[in-house]
This record gives structure tokens, sequence and C-alpha cells, in this order.
DNA sequence: ATGTCGGAATTATTCCGA
């Protein structure tokens, strides 16, 4: 089984690109984030011609938050509770036995940012949510942005950045937290020592300079952690592809046994 | 160059968020 998760920038603008995507890759269940649609204008003629049943949690303009699957899928949470002032971020569907949540973190824009706490308060009430699919000893994966570079290996300017949105204690000891609830970073259980990102800025040719973060993450729990067989960023995603302008974000794919 | 995108508001230009 393949899953994956991807910050897609626009469903609609990235439409063509997530088709090509489908198509080349495969995947089985996917997790995709800032759809920046209402339910009503997600292209789900389009995403279940290619052969995947889809169920969203959108709003206009900006966050939203879908997940796709070849198998049937049922959803399970939509909008993680107490936070549904901060915008469509969260969704859990069942798929075939398998808890898959994917979310969207708020940005936080910077540390002296009114949005700053309360991206803080969104990822414990995120940790407090998802203890229970952990603790259950459940079969569930959490994926999505998670708009946090957990330790030093996962920035390209760790210096630079010291103390400044993403990259501050405050952020990581709540996704540390997050892990100790009971999930497993696959791609850094795979790859303990390899610099990878994830996303790369629009703006100053990053991608090219190789200016990234990794902020996008797969999280599993036990059962599902032992199953990885590999896990991947995939970069090929983050260039223009045939004249189409890709996501700020490439996607992330672990294949499971 | 804080240099690019996507989307909204408003009608090709400016803003906002990331």
């Amino acid at each position: 089984m393949r899953i994956a998760t991807w910050n897609v920038n626009g469903v609609r603008a990235r439409l063509d690109f997530v088709l090509h995507w489908l198509r080349e890759r495969q995947p089985d269940v996917v997790g995709l984030q800032e759809l920046k649609v209402t339910d009503e204008q997600f292209p789900r003629a389009e995403i279940e011609a290619a052969g995947y049943q889809v169920v969203t949690h959108g709003q206009k303009s900006w966050n939203g938050v879908a997940v796709l699957a070849r198998e049937p899928l049922t959803v399970v949470q939509e909008g993680l509770p107490g936070q549904e002032d901060f915008g469509a971020r969260l969704i859990t569907a069942d798929v075939g036995g398998l808890e898959f949540t994917t979310i969207y973190c708020p940005n936080g824009k910077s540390i002296g940012h009114d949005d700053f706490p309360r991206k803080l308060a969104w990822i414990d009430a995120l940790a407090e949510h998802a203890a229970a699919a952990a603790a259950d000893g459940r079969a569930a994966v959490l994926c999505g942005d998670f708009n946090v570079c957990p330790a030093a290996i996962d920035s390209w300017n760790e210096a630079g950045f010291a103390g400044a949105i993403f990259h501050t204690d405050e952020e990581r000891t709540r996704f540390q937290a997050l892990l100790d609830r009971g999930y497993i970073d696959v791609f850094r259980a795979q790859h303990p020592d390899l610099q990878a990102f994830s996303w790369w800025d629009y703006r100053g040719g990053a991608f090219h300079r190789k200016h990234g973060l990794r902020i996008d993450f797969l999280l599993a729990t036990a059962s599902v952690a032992a199953r990885v067989r590999s896990v991947e960023i995939d970069r090929e995603y983050r260039k223009k592809k045939d004249e189409l302008v890709a996501s700020d974000h490439a996607p992330v794919i672990a294949d499971l046994d």
C-alpha cells in the first residue's frame, strides 16, 4: 500500500499537476492540504475519473484538506475539535480499517504575531486529539503540513533561523510532545541522518539553491510504522512539469507492506 | 530585491497570506 501527503497550494490551480502525479505514482491513499476551495468547488469529478474516492473539508479561499483513496472511505472527523475558528485544517477518514488523518497546521506568521500562540495551542489540541488512536493501538496515519521544522537537520539554515518561526523551541517541544503520544515520523525513522526538504519558498530561486525545510510529515502509529518499507520525498514534483507550475511543497510518499 | 505564487476584490490592478 502506498500512502502520501501533499500540500498542493490550491487544488484548482494544481489540478493537472495532481492528476499527472496520481497517474505516475499510483498512490493508494493521499492526504492533500491547502485546497483553497469550498467542498462544492472541489474538482471531484476529475479526481474520481482518475480512480479515487474523495472526502473533503474545505472552505472559501484558504486552507482545506482532503483524503483520496482507491478503495471506499468514510469520514470519521472534520475539523480539529475546539479549533474550528482557525479554518478547515483536519479531516480523518477510515480507509479499510486504517485511520487516516491529514492536517494543515497554522503557519503562525512570526513569533510576535497573534497567530503564533494560537499555532502553539493548535498543535497542543492536535496532540490531545490524536493521542487516543495511538493509546488504543489503532492503525493510524497522521500526515500533512505541520509548519514546524523539527530539528536542525530539517532546515537549510538552522543558524540563520535560530529562534525564528518554524524553528522555535516552543514549536519543536510541542511537535515532539505529539510524537511522544505514540507517533513515528516515518521519513526520519528510515533516514536518520539524511537532510531532505519538503518545502521551498517560491521566491528567490529557493528550490534551485537548496534553500528548503522539511515541514511535511507522514506520522504513523506503531503498527503502521512497522509496515513501512520505504519513504521518500518526491522532489520531482516540486519542479515545473510540462509548463505546469508546481506547488511550493513536494509530496512525501511511503510504501507499506 | 521580501525576487513568487494563488485567490479575492474588483474589473488589470492591488491586497493578502504563505
